[in-house]
Parts: structure tokens; sequence; C-alpha cells
DNA sequence: AAATAATACATTGACATTAAACCATATCAC
DNA sequence: GTGATATGGTTTAATGTCAATGTATTATTT
């Protein structure tokens, strides 16, 4: 190992840490996904979860805060409408804006199910101190960022 | 802000380091799927990846080193068969199992790809020093396994 | 040896996902 | 105002993904 060059430890030890990195993003996500009703999706909860705590959005911004694609936000979209849990408005000042939001049945819905997602995310992340939460957040802010 | 439980401040953190953990991961990795080329998707690179570093390997072991279903794998190894850079061989000790082994053509191919795949993440992940990567891999380590 | 259970993979159906092409609307330049 | 350009959303084609079910093969029980 002795012979080893510093550019092969570097990318050894930046691979390492990037499947690291996935593991235990795709690990935990599951086990928080697991929770979720039948029929529900990571991507169709977030949506019902940011239009709860944030109110009305276009698809443009939904896509952008859940990283995703616009043409993906349409199905996605489509499928809650279909559901009963959102509904889709022109918006009339500007008509090439289509404006989401909870009805009162996928308000109720995301209600009752946000406390226990919190719950599950809870128990998977607190098997970190906070300190060691608080680490978590900084290094992965830092390599989050486009640089 | 100094009414709120313990409980709510843990719960609090708990979300937001969740929520980081996972926007990291994505935005890493989507950045590192920028450099595959065109056509070949994460998993299909994950499978040559593991059976040009592995060497051939079954379906059911493929699929339990990539976090993915059988089902999954059975379709990506398709896809990898109809492009020409894996051969599917029943093993004839036990004709239950499927060996997936790496063509010439899927070889050279992957023998290409990886190299640039390692630069690539090694470009990203070296944002963090090597002690930060380091903490990373122990945090990471310790919220990716089950509990 | 025949019935049963277990294992490995394939198939199906529903949804997710992206990129690219497309359509409708709005804005800008002239 | 008219044409060019930009923007937001939709559609399409290809692939991924899982859960559930089916099929073939092997192992076990009796």
């Amino acid at each position: 190992m002795g012979t080893r060059h510093r550019g092969e430890i570097e990318e050894i030890n930046a691979l390492n840490a990037f499947i690291k990195l996935q593991r235990a993003s795709e690990s935990v996500s599951s086990r928080v996904h697991a929770v979720l009703p039948a029929g529900l999706t990571i991507t169709q909860f977030g949506v019902l979860e940011a239009l709860l705590h944030i109110g009305p959005l276009c698809q443009g911004e939904l896509a952008e805060k859940l990283l995703r694609s616009g043409g993906n936000l349409t199905l996605v979209v489509d499928n809650l409408e279909k559901a009963g849990y959102v509904a889709r408005e022109r918006d009339p000042a500007d008509r090439r804006f289509v404006v989401v939001k909870l009805t009162d049945k996928g308000s109720k819905f995301i209600g009752e199910i946000f406390p226990r997602v919190v719950a599950n995310v809870t128990r998977e992340m607190n098997v970190l101190s906070s300190t060691e939460l608080f680490d978590l957040c900084r290094l992965c802010k830092k390599i989050g960022v486009r640089h």
C-alpha cells in the first residue's frame, strides 16, 4: 500500500464516501417510504407536503422544490388529481401557469400522514446525536451545492 | 421559540438532516450521472461496474448489491444484453441460476467509462477535506444500518 | 417416488423519471 | 401590431422501479 500515489488514495476515499452516501440515503428513504399508505409514492407525498406547508404552488415551482422534471410533475399531479387530493387552476393573471392546491380531502389526508412520517424520520435519524446531526447537515450542504 | 418542547426540536433537527441528506445524495448523483454516455443509466452502470470488479454474478447477487428488486434486475440485464454488453448463461450445476458476465464489448466499454466516473466522483466529493470525508462515511454508515 | 416447500428468475401492471418535441400564452423588438 | 423569443405545461418514447404473480428448477419430507 505504501506505493499508492496521493491521487489514488483521494480517489478511493471519494468513491468510498460517495457510495456510503448513496446507500445511507437510499436505505433511510426506503424505510421512511415504508410508512406511507399503499399507493402513495414519495414524490406524491412530497407534493402534498409542500402544498400543506407552503400553500398553493404552480407546477414549475413544485418541480424545482422536489428536484424533478416538469414533465414528471405533470404526471404526478395528474395522479394526485385523479385521487382527489389536489385541484388544478389556471392562473387568470397569466394563463400559462397552473396553480395546484390541496382539496379538503387532500388537506385532511396529508394532515394525518405527515406526523407519522415525521415520527418515522425522527426515529431513523436520531440514531445520531444532535451534534452528529448537525455535522451531517453541514457536510451534506457542502457537497450538495453545485460547484 | 422558547416554548418549544424538547421533542419538537428533535423532530425538526431530524427532518432537517433527513432532507439535506436526500438532497445531497440526489444532487451529487445527478451530477455524476451527467458524465455517463447517453443511454447508459445509473443502474446499468452499476451492473457493469460490479461485473468488472467482482466478475460474473447471478442476478440475485446483482440485485442485492445494487439494492434493487429481482424483477428490476431482469429488465436491466435484458437491456444490457440487447446492447451487447453482457451475456446470460444458465449455471449447469443449478439451472435456476442465471450467471451474468461481461462480453468483450461490455468489458471494453465499462473499462473506458469507469475512470471517467471515478474522476467525476472525486471532483464532487473532494469539496470535503479528507477528515470531513471520513466523518461523512462514519455518519452515513451509522444511519444506513437497519435498526 | 410423489407431494411439498423453497429458490431463482420472468412477467405484468401501475407509477416514476427524463429528455425532447410540442402547444399555448406572454413579452420584447421593431 | 407583427414577428421573434421566452416561458410554462403537456405529450411521447424509453427506461426504471416495485409488488404481486407465474414458471422452472431444486431440495425436503414422507
